[in-house]
DNA sequence: ATGGCGGCTCGCAGCCGA
């Protein structure tokens, strides 16, 4: 089963590289971030003629998230329960045994700001959530834009961006946090090329030059992280017209 | 130190993202 995240920054706009990373990649389960579309302008038909179930959990302008899947979502919430929150940054699905969690972070705007401190209570909330998830189900799998660069070798320049936000400390420890529910990064379960990031900013050609961040993570229980054969960044969607400023990550998970 | 790019909106400038 391959499983994938993309935050897409608009899926208006992205739609048409949307469908074409769906027929290149064929992934099995694909979690989306920032739609920003309300549920009644989700591509239902683009979708579904692609080979994909799919819910969302949308809004307009800012936020939305949704989970494709090539066989039926089932079990599906959204939010964090018991978090009150107009954002709509998380919906979650069971799909092939697999319970499946789209994650749109907070950004947290800069360090101190009432953002930051949005986004450290909303990452409390949902480890308090994936610790109820894990207890739940052997098979988690936690996929989305975490806003956060785990460690240094996450950051194309460490020192410039040394304190802000996306890599200051509080936010690594709530990172960590999340991980010590019992989750493990897909992404360091292997070898990796140094320098490997999943946005760059559109400006300053950040991307022909990589200075990026990896911010995008797909998170498994041991049990799906013992069945993970590879986890990777495609970078090609970056490289198109008008592309999203981040690209895809994606998990390949052996058959149960 | 600032803004730079791109997407969004009862747009024509300002907010937000990361």
């Amino acid at each position: 089963m391959k499983i994938a995240a993309w935050n897409v920054n608009s899926l208006k706009v992205r739609l048409p590289h949307l469908l074409e990373w769906l027929a290149r990649v064929a992934p099995d389960v694909v979690c989306l971030q920032e739609t920003k579309c309300e549920d009644v302008k989700f591509p239902a038909a683009e979708i579904e003629v692609a080979g994909f179930h799919w819910v969302h959990e949308g809004q307009k302008t800012y936020n939305g998230v949704a989970i494709l899947a090539r066989t039926p979502i089932s079990n599906v919430t959204r939010g964090i329960p018991g978090f009150g929150d107009p954002q709509k940054r998380l919906i979650a699905g069971d799909v092939e045994g697999v319970r499946v969690i789209s994650a749109y972070v907070p950004n947290g705007q800069s360090i101190g700001s009432d953002k930051y401190a949005y986004k450290l209570a909303w990452l409390e909330a949902l480890r308090n959530h994936l610790h109820e998830e894990v207890g739940r189900s052997a098979r988690v799998a936690v996929l989305g834009d975490f806003n956060i660069a785990p460690e240094d070798r996450d950051v194309h320049d460490p020192k410039a961006w040394q304190g802000q936000v996306l890599v200051s400390e509080k936010e690594r420890e709530a990172f960590r946090a999340l991980l010590a529910v019992g989750l493990v990064d897909s992404f360091r379960l292997f070898e990796q090329p140094q320098e490997t990031f999943s946005w760059w900013d559109y400006r300053q050609a950040a991307f022909r030059r990589n200075m990026g961040l990896r911010i995008d993570h797909i998170l498994l229980t041991r049990e799906l992280a013992a069945r993970c054969a590879a986890s990777c960044v495609d970078r090609e969607p970056r490289k198109l017209e008008r592309p999203s400023d981040h690209a895809p990550v994606i998990a390949e998970l052996r058959p149960a």
